[in-house]
DNA sequence: AAGTAGGTGGACCGGTCGGTCTAATCTGCT
DNA sequence: AGCAGATTAGACCGACCGGTCCACCTACTT
């Protein structure tokens, strides 16, 4: 037997990597299942409420994570324009280098889902408030007044930008557009 | 008999609103053709490519009406800043009147099929053209210098947070996101 | 060694999916 | 009137959907 815990993980990583790639609707059980080498049997068993429990945890995880990457990436930043410039690259480079399939962890799954299951919303809502508020403490720090309302612009622009680079099959929009808010904020 | 292409103008109608709110898997023949009272049949005579023409057909005629209504929007501004302000206020509106269920008509199924279908993904990508075609137009018009780059800040902006404003289920964001760009066009 | 949770393997279920096909029906033309 | 093409009507198809169920195996307890 596999360590404790070891298969719930993995059908819980599988999950999140199809529904960032296909959507919600757009993934089967079937299809993680044979992809994370788990029985039906056990997938109910760690995820009792099924597939909606499934996504909202594999949100939940992708958000955390991504959370954790936003921040070392402005981290590293010298200043703000840096910083901004260095979020806007790391998600163009993802899209790259997975042929554009792997965009925002969380939109695909956040449009199909928002008005049908609170609990994925929820889930949603929680990934976007934790890059919000790793986004507006960052810019904080960088000397950018009224940074929370910044940080909403930065944030949604960056969301448009990576839909938009998705759909084009190209990254430019993305760096065209964390120029521009580049601009927003003050030299180090 | 119905008048000439009335059936297909009113399945194409209903399978947009419906991918509009469900998404691309999330949305069923059956659905679209119960609320379209039209039989099979009459599907796969309008729309041989079946589901998959249907959604990019969709997207096509959604994007027309909007690339439209934006240009009304700006076209009716005294200003850019004004102008800007209008098309938020537009979404924002739109995703209120419909309880946070009538997002961007071709995000969520962009977002969905542009890795897997390209009939489809041409369709998305000519609709957003559009929309940055007409914005890029105003800005110009505003005076706005670099009018092609700050379109596509304020294309990405607009639709990443009517996807925010989606599933917080508060428009607040769009508004806060346009003020802020407002202030990137020069006063009338 | 026997008992018992914890976890796995997979057959099975009703329902719905997108798609096909043929018969019936309408409309305009002659 | 009667033909021809356009359109509708819906039964039907195999595949797959998410979900249930239970027999089974394994590791730990006593």
């Amino acid at each position: 037997m596999a360590g404790r815990g070891e298969t719930r993980e993995r059908v819980l990583r599988t999950a999140a990597e199809l529904f960032q790639r296909q959507g919600y609707h757009g993934t089967g059980l079937t299809q993680v299942l044979a992809e994370s080498r788990a029985p039906k049997g056990s997938l109910y068993f760690h995820f009792p409420d099924g597939k909606e429990q499934l996504a909202a945890e594999s949100v939940a995880l992708s958000g955390r994570e991504l959370a954790q990457a936003l921040r070392a990436a402005a981290g590293e930043a010298s200043d703000g324009r840096a910083g901004i410039v260095a979020l806007g690259e790391y998600f163009a480079r993802a899209l790259e280098e997975s042929d554009f399939s792997k965009g925002c962890p969380v939109a695909t799954v956040a449009l199909e889902t928002s008005a049908a299951s609170e609990p994925i919303r929820t889930a949603c809502e929680g990934a976007y408030g934790d890059w919000l508020d790793g986004i507006t403490e960052a810019l904080r720090g960088w000397g950018v007044p009224d940074s929370r309302d910044v940080g909403e612009l930065v944030l949604s622009s960056l969301q448009g930008a990576v839909m938009l680079a998705r759909v084009r099959r190209d990254a430019g929009v993305i760096r065209t557009v964390t120029a521009r808010l580049a601009e927003l904020v003050p030299r180090a």
